[in-house]
DNA sequence: AATGAATGAGATTTCATTCAT
DNA sequence: AATGAATGAAATCTCATTCAT
């Protein structure tokens, strides 16, 4: 069903190595952008021959979408919904502690994602949108949960506060993409910038509870 | 003390023509991106000879630095301080609304905007920054009249829920970027997909109130 | 009607220059074939950067179309009909020697055509059909009329004659193609090498008178 | 006396498996050109591995030289004089049907040659003057005994009509090679398209008894 | 100042050949 | 001897920039 972007070749390498390559493909990609990385940037950063990047994908092109449908998997763990809490704003805190550990671990996959999500790379973007899917569902999910429980006020609507917490996750997500979105942080905050979650729950308990 | 990045025969040109060359740049990099917009692309667009882009700017990078910067002087009206408003959720709902609103009549702005603040367009992203920070100051200072008025609650952080305001508007910025991101408000919503800001609006009224 | 296989700058350069680049392109072509005619090699010979070639033509495929037809055009009025003979065996005689000739001083234009009727070739081989079927109604009409004329017997089938001629005559439009084609010449020939006209046509007369 | 194109594997593998690889890669080169067969593309009709050519042959050049000295040798005797044949315009008759047997039957066969008979293929066409010069002596004996014969009348020059009698049967050795040469019949012949030589020597019965 | 043809550095891609297994 | 992944020289083609008009 799903298409399959890179050459059989890609298949018979070891695990470990494809994974490498992988996300080597990704650093590049996700550091210098699609068109600015060099294939010979990433066969170097691969530490194969350029060659050899012609003998597991067709073009450039299918390597951009192996490493973003590739890429989703290898990370969609990362964003399985989380092991049931007890309390439900452990969960909501959680949930945007692994958006901002996501983005700080791999920011070069946050890069990716953001450019992808470009008009003109739609091509690309198609591959992400179950990935959006999940983390929305996983919102409503527990909104709703919150709200049975009686963690959560009765009177919000699920599907909005769903939009604004995921709003505040993308931003998270983005906290260490660039420099230019760390400059960001002063703007916002005086104190606190490497993590600004805490103050993030605390209001949220306040307004949602 | 700003940077100028255009010749001076940019300067010489009448102001009518000016703009128009400007959206026009605006328009094609926005829709293919600062690599993909080719020179010859931009000129066609522009309705000029490719050479004149270089009697201009004397190069493509200048001329992105110079979209960038003029279009956000264009632009800055649209984002200036909106006038006194009595009650404070007026003002918050203008605001969520001229950011629904900008992202849709300007899409290739939102697209420029997006594409520059990837790190390796950290170049260009510095002329943004201030931009930014007059957003983020606007709220600061919105809801702090709020709650002076008595509009908004005092228990909350102004710095938070301002970082959370941002969050709301830069998703409404980008709600009509690409068609991925117009594909995505199905996930969130299932009535009011073109207009989400009145449910946002009597969310935030009764968590913020 | 006709498919152009340049654009337009290749109209807009002077016909002296024009003609130059394409029979240097002939030239290369010829002498190297499709595939081994490298497009720097082709720009050399031109005189022109191998840029400009890109500016004339989209494609090296482009280019072999563009040399073919309009290679043929130039040629075309080397095989336009002769004018009327008086005497049928001189009409015959001045046929052959203008292929012979033809393939003296263009040889690599013959090369083309050899190389152009190859089946994988195909495409471009489509272009001379024109010609050749130009050709062998030539000679159905000298044959016709010699026979009208009663310079040659009547009890011959036209056709096949015309047939035999063409055959005839492409022999000798190869025959100064290659060092190997000269080479053949000695198996045939142990005198008059260099023209076999002579002793064609003494021979052709007693058969077809 | 005679170069050696292949390596001493070449000679251990079984002669019905060397003779398949060499009409694999008649076919393949014959289809494709020398220049665009590719090993891989040889390899695959071959049934081989690509590496395995290496153990042949050391280049791509040598194969060539193999297939076109080699495939000479395999069908040098569909060339092989015909035997005696009682009448003399019997044995032309059969000399032409074999031309175009053997390029209906063998068309990739008459397309190396056609190619290797290119100026810049000089040093494959070495191999195959040997069996020109067969075929012309061939003719040349065929003329000169039915003009001792009587069959043939005395006046006509014996090396002048071997070389007609050589063109006639150059084209009928590619008269099936490729659609091209096909849809050129139609430009001869009105009727008989498939088989011209019945035709043929009812006219060349006419002119040289 | 305006034009658009000309240039060539640099990118992607091909593919004959090598080499580890 | 056989395999097919790995290599990199060399090809095609792109496009920012220059330059003659």
């Amino acid at each position: 069903m799903k298409k399959i972007y890179h050459k059989e070749t890609f298949d018979n390498i070891p695990e470990e190595k494809r994974l490498r390559l992988l996300q080597a493909s990704i650093k590049v990609m996700g550091q210098k952008g699609f068109s600015n990385a060099k294939i010979e940037d990433i066969a170097r950063e691969m530490g194969v021959s350029y060659g050899s990047i012609y003998t597991y994908f067709a073009t450039k092109e299918d390597l951009v979408h192996t490493i973003i449908t590739m890429g989703i998997e290898i990370q969609r763990k990362a964003f399985e919904p989380l092991a049931e809490y007890v309390d439900t704003f452990s969960h909501i805190q959680s949930i945007l502690e692994r958006s901002l550990k996501i983005g700080r671990e791999q920011p070069e996959l946050i890069c990716l994602w953001h450019e992808s999500s470009l008009p003109y790379n739609a091509q690309f973007s198609d591959h992400t949108s179950e990935l959006y899917r999940q983390g929305v569902l996983e919102w409503k999910s527990v909104l709703k949960k919150g709200v049975s429980r009686g963690d959560i006020r009765e009177d919000i609507d699920i599907d909005t506060i769903a939009f604004i917490m995921n709003a505040i996750a993308s931003q998270l997500l983005r906290y260490n993409m660039s420099d230019f979105q760390k400059s960001k942080r002063a703007v916002h905050f005086s104190r606190n910038l490497d993590d600004p979650i805490p103050d993030i729950m605390e209001n949220l308990k306040k307004m949602l509870a």
